[in-house]
DNA sequence: TTTTAGCACTCAATACCAGTGAGTGCTAAC
DNA sequence: GTTAGCACTCACTGGTATTGAGTGCTAAAA
């Protein structure tokens, strides 16, 4: 592939993927400067066709880029942009800003990307490992009521009322906790062995009803996992792009975002850790999504992964903003994530 | 308006919901014998276009309901639709099979009503009213990590990270929790005097640090409302509805979906507490929905209301059946729950 | 050997036009 | 009050012609 040849495919890859027309050789020739001819620029253009890195929707119109145009675009010719300093302000502020609920920054997250990027934003928060066991504490509520609240080594809380028996006292419930923290601190699943159960009922064993729907409670946080859910931000935003002009191209769409577990897919691919990672059309199995490409990025808390962000758009999206948009995003996201969780800063 | 009037009207709604088509004189006289014949139907529909109930789109069509048209159908009209065996049995296998995760049961519930009803499902989840503070506790974590868990009387529990000074013990953050509990138990945000901030800070003084840190995290927990979050399923069900085929519906249709604050001001009108409310297109001030209609109703815990679900579709929706669903929904909805969080059953 | 001009060809998109049929309103007869 | 008959409206359909952007090929020019 020599030099002209590149010019030309970065021409039509780039005229694409602002018009979303397909690119003849007279607008080449005129629009990007290569000094020669149409005609000379259609013989190019006809060995970047069997080569595969274009293709023409019929004889009489202009050229598209392939998946594998759009591959080498993205992995050779694009030339990083960077983002304009009102972007980075605005990215920047919004971190700052709104803080406390992780609900809402991840919510906040997904809006502004789709809204910097004009396509579909997605936001996973993946499922924590499973954890060891930190803490137990049960909480009187109203009689015959109380709550049981386990802290996981991760930091996780989960909580759950139970019902007592009316019976039971609160320095009784006060007793239980202490007992169980002394006795299954740091405990995973796997090591919670029926002797030391046994050791416990033995000792208390007069609440047994309560000491049985707080281990039930213990138990599940320790093997239930919370599910991945992710987060969709601008939809409409994206159907404002002109390959949404006819309704199937929608409905196919739609259906996309409907399958969640694809989605996750999408966004926790294999090569993972790479920082910011691109997908094109049919380059993923799954047919529906031949039309369309994904940027994603992991976000992280020291160092952990715990999710990601990604942009779903179609296949003609400009690669160089919505990269730069996702990389810059998920790095703020991560230091606005580990100044709430870990409570560093205000 | 007679008898038969209301014949031909019902005729209409029916035939214009089942078909989408504009119906006209012939059908009404074929499909629905009111034996009298073509002409004498065309008389009445002209006596209920001038009446407001109906409507042409233009000389040469059939008729459809209008506002009006619809509004009287639902009112007087519409006959009650029993869900079938399978539906009723489909909502309640759902709500005994899952429980524990109350988001989860709150997707699976718009998903669901939408399958059930063919339209968009949204289920909102309203903001708990402030509570009063329950319980506190400290929980050591790692060095120099704790965790702040706040309990509210309502049972809503929060909880956060903070930073400790190396020096605390775990005794330390035990007392503290002790304190905190004694003094603040179940004062709301107004009643934390001055006076009684200085009373605790006089005891705890050394731990200064700490006790700054958990008092903003209750002060938090006290001040802030969870915002009312909106759960959506379905909009790719709704798509195949005919009045979707060109994309500008679709389109105002999906900005719909994302106003959120307006999607909540229809979940939650004044009407609010008379089980399944019903509002049909124009009735609703935004003209951007003047082609839709929405079905809510609030659910409940022991008598609370604590969100609503809701049904968005075309006008033209078939009322009989998302009422009945919607009704059977709540009621199920609100079951579920109370045994959830008040801990009742399993 | 590479580039370019010229030319015939393809084919989607657009516009135009006539025909069709569902539906109406009106009038006059039942 | 009801109905048959009739003229009229108008969206929709399908066929035809026109247009124009773009191509591939060939032969001449560089």
């Amino acid at each position: 592939m020599d030099d002209r040849k590149q010019k030309v495919l970065l021409a039509i890859v780039q005229d694409f993927i602002a018009t979303a027309e397909p690119v003849g050789s007279r607008t080449i020739a005129k629009k990007y400067g290569l000094g020669v001819s149409p005609a000379t620029i259609r013989n190019e253009m006809a060995d970047l066709e069997e080569l595969g890195y274009i293709e023409q929707p019929h004889t009489s119109a202009g050229r598209i880029p392939s998946v594998r145009g759009y591959r080498y675009y993205v992995d050779y010719l694009m030339k990083k942009r960077e983002l304009s300093r009102e972007e980075e302000e605005l990215i920047r502020c919004e971190f700052e800003i709104k803080v406390k609920d992780v609900g809402k920054v991840i919510q906040k997250t997904g809006q502004l990307l789709s809204q910097l990027t004009c396509y579909t934003a997605m936001v996973l928060t993946q499922q924590m490992e499973s954890s060891s066991f930190k803490y137990v504490q049960l909480v009187p509520m109203r009689t015959s009521q109380a709550m049981v609240i386990v802290v996981m080594e991760n930091g996780a809380v989960h909580h759950r009322m139970i019902e007592t028996p009316e019976s039971i006292r609160s320095s009784d419930l006060e007793t239980l906790s202490k007992v169980l923290n002394a006795k299954l601190q740091g405990l995973t699943m796997e090591s919670i062995k029926l002797t030391l159960l046994k050791e416990i009922y033995f000792e208390m064993g007069k609440h047994k009803q309560v000491l049985d729907l707080a281990m039930e409670m213990i138990q599940d946080s320790l093997v239930l996992k919370d599910e991945d859910k992710i987060y969709l931000g601008g939809v409409f935003n994206m159907i404002n792009q002109p390959e949404f002009q006819n309704v199937e191209k929608v409905k196919t769409m739609l259906s996309i975002l409907e399958q969640e577990k694809l989605l996750c897919e999408l966004l926790t691919g294999k090569s993972w850790d790479k920082g910011v990672t691109v997908r094109i059309g049919g380059e993923i199995k799954d047919h529906d999504i031949k039309d369309y490409s994904v940027v994603a990025a992991p976000y992280t808390i020291s160092g952990r992964k715990i999710g990601s962000v990604g942009v779903l758009g179609p296949t003609r999206m400009d690669y160089a903003k919505v990269i730069s948009v996702v990389d810059f995003m998920t790095k703020n996201l991560s230091k606005a994530l580990e100044r709430m969780i870990l409570g560093r800063g205000r």
